[in-house]
RNA sequence: GGAUCGGUAGUUCAGUUGGUUAGAAUGCCGCCCUGUCACGGCGGAGGUCACGGGUUCGAGUCCCGUCCGGUCCGCCA
């Protein structure tokens, strides 16, 4: 036997046990006639003693950090105890000493604060996973998984699995595409997600599927994206937008109250798109702070809802005076409360954050309310104060505010400004990484305008189904588009989708729609996105297929496992929560991956 | 496809205006130490300054190119 207990159990009440333990040499520190072995495995550290006589007989030959050893000897109480690790009260005096396996000297230091660097780490993976650190991030994965299988096993979910040899159907993302070698010159691709197959699961009448899967998309990464990645994939049958909201809002309090002991509120606040994008600049706001936008300008037709509410503005109207902002489509601003007094040098700082090509800005406005009630802005000339004042008020700002306005383009003002308040935000602490705030997105646009393409793509995907009464201007309306600079004109801009996307902490963890399960519906969505009839039978004929068997109205979701898991780990990168990840360029640095292939195997796949 | 930061000892980094023998910490090796647990003390080894070219009397330092890595934009239904 190789051992009697783990490294992490004994305790003061073993005492005077026999006992064998195994695992890897933490370190172990010598004085003259004595020596401390702390020998580590997954559940913990414990310390052995080599007294004078063992000692004296392995000498020199004491083993090396990251050798495997087993001890044998007798679970004492320590004379100098370690409050700090739960077997800190005993210690094994070392009877028996063997060496299971050599170690090298480790590349970098096995420890909570390696001394590695994220790109030797990589490299050996295998030993950084050794760290306590990635080893606790992979038990809240299996927490996380757990919980969600529970969850759904017990709502009467089966788990199915999917293919991952598929048909490259690529609407959305690149596929990731394998040779076939008994028919040369085609190609399997792997899966972006199970969708299709979830949804002819429902046609079979499986009413309710999940699925814990690998998905594949060959788009560059970030911190946050990886080229496979897994998701919490669902999918039921007989149900409306409600009933998944309701269902799926269960799955995620069930695994905040397991995994992290947090009972969430009993039903997750809601927000429309539109009032996602009117108030925060974003389709997945952090709502955890306020710093909402006040819309000083917007072209009448880009937010239906709301644009009205902007006629009253004083910088609504075009011809003011300052040429910056006449000239502007969107004028939007945020008021930051009490930074009135804010120094020159922090606005010349802001000024060049927004000015980066990644933001894009031209520059930057901004008017001080201060406390007195004084206000002066970096455009007072072009203004009269009771102007001043004017907007000042349409913001809502009290003084001892500060107002940052920027001015340009819609789209690329609103993102920009999106990004002011996340960095602001952030300046200002309110985001707390242990407050979580979890918010449904709802009523998505069901299309997207490309203007690179020049069509709409979906926006969700194109089994999404528009709302119902927006079902028959769907299906009578040409796709065609005239006028490449209104696009939002066009009717399409303002269909939307009976989708939903759950948002934590400004993070999108998951994401999902009702389906279109009638065959005319989705030739028509097809058509809108530009397939051809042909394309559209060759790629999906299938489904379209499957539809014209008694296909049941359904609906699903699915979730992020990887970035749920960072979420909630308190991580940025989704990295640290895979046992073996990509790096920036999506490769796998410790296999050399993806390398090159032998001639024979070109040659069979007649490449 | 683009922006930006970085590459110096096993590892993490410092290296001033271009100037003599490139430093620190940690790790590693040796000796000493009977209660440490980030042990301590003394000593030692360890460098193709990513690679290639250029400027210069002289390049780790300046310029150009390549490669590698981080972050971001585009992209990611």
């Amino acid at each position: 036997m190789y051992r009697t207990h783990t490294c992490g159990e004994l305790r003061l009440t073993d005492q005077g046990k026999i006992v064998t333990l195994a695992g890897w040499v933490q370190r172990s520190r010598k004085f003259g006639g004595i020596t401390f072995i702390d020998i580590r495995d997954r559940y913990g550290i414990t310390q052995g003693v080599l007294n004078e006589e063992l000692n004296s007989k392995i000498d020199n030959n004491i083993p090396g950090r990251e050798y495997v050893v087993q001890l044998k000897g007798l679970v004492v109480e320590r004379s100098s105890k370690n409050i700090n690790i739960p077997t800190g009260s005993i210690e094994i005096e070392i009877k028996e000493l063997n060496i299971l396996s050599l170690s090298k000297i480790p590349p970098f230091t096995i420890e909570d604060n390696s001394d590695g660097g994220e790109d030797i780490r990589m490299k050996f993976r295998y030993l950084d996973l050794r760290r306590s650190v990635l080893r606790k991030n992979l038990e809240l994965r299996y927490a996380i998984s757990r919980s969600t299988r529970n969850y759904l096993h017990e709502n009467g979910f089966l788990d199915i699995e999917t293919p991952f040899l598929i048909k490259s159907t690529p609407e959305g993302a690149r596929d990731f595409v394998v040779p076939s070698r008994m028919e040369p010159g085609l190609f399997y691709a792997l899966p972006q997600s199970p969708q299709t197959f979830k949804q002819l699961l429902m046609v079979s009448g499986f009413d309710r599927y999940y699925q814990i899967v690998k998905c594949f998309r060959d788009e560059d990464l970030r911190a946050d994206r990886q080229p496979e990645f897994t998701q919490i994939d669902c999918e039921m049958t007989f149900v409306e937008q409600e009933d998944i909201l309701v269902m799926f809002e269960g799955l995620i309090k069930r695994i905040f109250l397991e995994v992290k002991q947090i009972a969430l509120p009993n039903a997750f606040q809601r927000m429309t798109w539109e009032e996602a994008m009117w108030n925060y600049g974003n389709d997945k706001p952090d709502i955890r702070f306020g710093l909402t936008i006040c819309n000083l300008r917007v072209l009448s037709d880009i937010f239906p809802a709301f644009s009205k509410s902007t006629a009253t503005s004083p910088l609504y109207l075009k011809n003011t005076g300052f040429p910056i902002f006449d000239e502007a489509q969107s004028i939007l601003a945020i008021c930051i409360p009490t930074e009135s007094e804010i120094t020159r040098k922090e606005i010349e700082l802001l000024s060049e954050w927004v000015k980066r090509p990644q933001v894009g800005m031209k520059g930057i406005s901004y008017i001080r309310y201060y406390s007195d009630g004084s206000i002066k802005s970096s455009f007072d000339k072009f203004y009269s104060e009771s102007f001043l004042k004017e907007i000042v008020l349409y913001c809502k700002s009290e003084p001892g505010d500060l107002i940052l306005l920027l001015a340009g383009p819609e789209d690329i003002t609103r993102k920009a400004i999106s990004e002011l308040r996340l960095f602001m935000g952030e300046k200002l602490r309110k985001r707390n990484p242990e407050e979580y705030k979890l918010i449904w997105i709802i009523d998505f646009p069901l299309f997207e305008y490309n203007s690179e393409l020049g069509g709409w793509t979906a926006r969700h995907h194109p089994f999404t189904s528009p709302k119902l009464d927006q079902i028959e201007l769907m299906m009578k309306q040409d796709p065609k588009i005239l006028n490449q600079e209104a696009y939002f004109e066009h009717p399409f801009y303002n269909i939307r989708a009976n989708a939903y996307d759950l948002v934590l902490n400004g993070n999108e963890i998951g994401g999902g729609s009702i389906r279109i399960f009638q065959r005319e519906l989705q030739e028509k969505m097809f058509a809108a996105i530009g397939l051809t009839e042909e394309d559209a039978q060759y790629k999906f004929g299938f489904l379209m297929g499957a539809f014209e068997y008694g296909a049941p109205p359904h609906g699903g979701i699915a979730f992020g496992l990887d970035r749920l898991c960072a979420i909630l780990g308190g991580s940025e990168s989704i990295r640290d929560f895979i046992a073996f990840p990509k790096n920036n360029s999506g490769r796998d640095t410790m296999l050399d991956a993806p390398s090159k292939i032998s001639l024979r195997q070109l040659k069979e796949l007649n490449l």
